[in-house]
RNA sequence: GCCCCGAUAGCUCAGCUGGAUAGAGCAGCGGACUUCUAAUCCGCAGGUCGUAGGUUCGAAUCCUACUCGGGGUGCCA
């Protein structure tokens, strides 16, 4: 495959080279079929191979039945690099058949004034699609734990990444807002007022511990009383289980009542339901503000705004025979799926996957997605498995152009902790993630306290929220998103190496260096108009990477995984990083061209990651 | 039982969809701050890429089987 793919103008200069390269192709083997003229340009492994290479000429050359060293050889012949490289030779091929390519020093800084623009290479596509992003997704009456981390965080960071790259991207946050467990805290809160409570000023913690309450109430232990009933004997153990599991029912029955109750519109079940809706959104969306996921109140898209249409959406499926009847549940099969997609219960009560499609439905037709992107737990694999294959039979993903939309799963891992278990509190409970971020909070403040003796204490606060959200989403991030991860404040916290913190650092220097300019009456904005200074190996080093960064922001939309921009951010910050070691910028003894070429590429490399941090959501600070 | 996912240095992870001698960061050892921020940089050491086959010029990467770990699997979400 050609890297430019998307029709658009690239300008790293593997792209220019893939074009070279395809032409000598077809001018050597003029009948070789176009889906195999593939140029194979990716950067060298190292430095002393050139900074490109082609591995072109071994597959080419089998399908022909040439020597692959042969076929270089040719090619060689054939291109023509010139502007682009240094001359290709007998010299070049290497190994079995590598090609390998230097640029020319004119190309490279050719190739950086022509990233040096607002938009960083990344131009913005030919036909922009409407993506659709399932982030978040919390519960009534409950507070975000660990496992909310992940997607929200991961979910902002793909809907920026869509945004950035130029798409329309439309935010949805499935909120688990309706059905029987709502019901039972809301019967629970009309007991309590009933009784004399004062419910104006509850807390979500408060309601959080309501939920667990009422939820053990009514789990009837049907099963411990069969067991105990079958071994006999155990008389007084029976009676007692037997009071609990009535009580339990009666609790349950009460439960089924008050949803009956709200979801026909019973004035005191729907205002209280409100009332628990209120906290609980306020609560959340302070916490996604928190961790700088661009997640509001406009996003959310509960599972209760569906209600009105899962009635109709299921005597559809009934209709055109797509769901059918099986042993007095509703289901629809599909194709290499084995287990079917139940949408009505016996009892005549929808599911989860009932909301899922009219979901579809809605974010297809309503929304125009042309792509819905579900950033959810991979517990759910076989569920959206199940619930797209039945969206796709009944027809609710075609666009209105009639196109079927993509639906993905861009599925995450367990957090775990120590013992690869997953991350629980101290009690064995999911870890409440205001507690997290504050410990995370606790320990920068601790760092940059030390590191910044003397500053005000407001933007040592300021500085130390913001390294310790930066530390929790790189660490977040910056992992295949689909493995379980270990989390570990002392790893992400040490503020060493491959974290977080190492990002904000470079940008936090780079800055630095800028202002340091500005006092020594050294004009930053003169050098913008310098030529790039790119003579040393770690100004190369570094101007190569720079340029790689609109393939890499393409390849982590394709994908829907931002740990490859990580990964690349984190390179640039290490090249930096050596080039800042090696490179003196603003010191005595620089010559004039050299240190604005110098600034010219470090504004450059700010920029970038700057914009880098930024797509994915990271926060960043002008000191640290 | 069946299905999905994972396994790479002591630990935590990358490896750009098949390329050259498998890379980082921690931890360990040794160096570099009167000089643009040492939250940094340089060096040393550390590997049977879970196992066994296969595909080919070439495999951590693709195929098959197995082992171990995690998850899912008809009326919860």
């Amino acid at each position: 495959m050609s890297t430019n793919t998307t029709n658009q103008p690239t300008l790293d200069p593997a792209t220019a080279l893939d074009d070279r390269f395809c032409a000598a192709i077809r001018a050597v083997v003029p009948d070789l079929p176009d889906d195999q003229v593939k140029a194979h340009i990716g950067p060298s492994r190292q430095p002393k191979f050139g900074d490109f290479q082609s591995n072109c000429a071994m597959p080419i050359a089998k399908r022909v039945g040439m020597k692959p060293r042969d076929l270089a050889a040719k090619i060689v012949e054939a291109i023509d690099v010139s502007g682009i490289a240094q001359p290709l030779t007998e010299e070049s091929i290497a190994g079995p058949g590598f090609i390998n390519i230097s640029l020319l020093p004119k190309a490279l800084g050719s190739a950086l004034d022509a990233m040096d623009t607002d938009q960083l290479g990344i131009t913005p596509p030919t036909a922009p699609k409407t993506i659709v992003v399932d982030v978040c997704g919390v519960n009534l009456a409950k507070q975000m734990h660990v496992g909310h981390l992940r997607s929200t965080v991961i979910g902002d960071a793909i809907a920026r990444i869509q945004e950035r790259l130029g798409h329309t991207v439309k935010r949805q946050s499935h909120v688990g807002d309706w059905g029987l467990p709502i019901a039972m805290v809301v019967e629970q809160l009309c007991v309590m007022e009933d009784a004399g409570t004062d419910l104006s000023s509850v807390t979500l913690a408060q309601l959080n511990s309501i939920y667990k309450v009422v939820q053990a109430k009514c789990k009837a232990e049907t099963k411990a009383l069969e067991l105990i009933t079958k071994v006999g004997g155990h008389i007084k153990a029976e009676i007692e289980l037997t009071e609990r599991i009535t009580d339990a029912n009666a609790a349950m029955e009460r439960a089924k009542a008050r949803l009956v109750a709200l979801q026909s519109g019973d004035d005191r079940s729907v205002k209280m339901w409100q009332m628990i809706y209120d906290i609980t959104m306020a609560a959340c969306l302070a916490t996604c503000q928190r961790l700088h996921a661009n997640i509001t109140d406009e996003h959310s898209a509960g599972e209760s705004t569906y209600r009105d249409e899962l009635g109709p959406l299921v005597q559809d499926l009934i209709d055109r025979k797509i769901a059918i009847e099986d042993d007095g549940a509703l289901v629809v099969r599909c194709e290499g799926i084995k287990e079917p997609t139940i949408i009505r219960k016996r009892d005549g009560g929808f599911l989860y996957a009932t909301t899922d499609l009219a979901a579809i439905k809605r974010r297809v037709e309503k929304l125009g997605g042309d792509e819905v992107v579900y950033c959810v737990d991979s517990r759910q694999g076989l569920h959206f498995k199940q619930v797209f294959a039945a969206a796709h039979k009944a027809g609710y993903d075609k666009t209105p152009s009639g196109k079927d939309a993509i639906l993905v799963h861009a599925m995450f891992g367990t957090v775990l902790g120590e013992g690869n278990k997953p991350l629980k509190s101290r009690s064995g409970e999911n870890l409440n993630l205001t507690d997290l971020l504050d410990e995370a909070v606790a320990r920068a403040s601790k760092a940059v306290a030390e590191k910044n003796p003397d500053m005000p204490e407001s933007e040592r606060s300021a500085i130390s929220e913001a390294v310790a959200m930066a530390a929790i989403k790189y660490a977040d991030l910056s992992t295949e998103r689909i493995k379980d991860y270990v989390f570990s404040f002392d790893r992400m916290l040490a503020f060493e190496g491959d974290t977080g913190p190492y990002m904000l650092y470079a940008i936090a220097r780079i800055k630095n260096m800028l202002g340091k300019a500005d006092e020594k009456g050294v004009s930053v904005d003169a050098a913008k108009d310098a030529s790039f200074s790119l003579d040393e190996s770690a100004e190369r080093a570094l101007a190569l990477m720079i340029l790689r960064y609109p393939t890499i922001m393409h390849a982590t939309g394709t994908h829907h995984e931002p740990h490859r921009l990580c990964g690349y951010l984190y390179e640039l910050a290490s090249l930096f990083a050596k080039f800042y070691e090696q490179c003196p910028v603003l010191k005595d003894g620089v010559e004039e061209s050299t240190r604005d070429g110098r600034l010219r590429l470090s504004m450059l490399a700010l920029r970038v990651l700057q914009d880098g941090c930024d797509t994915l959501g990271i926060p960043t600070v002008d000191r640290m």
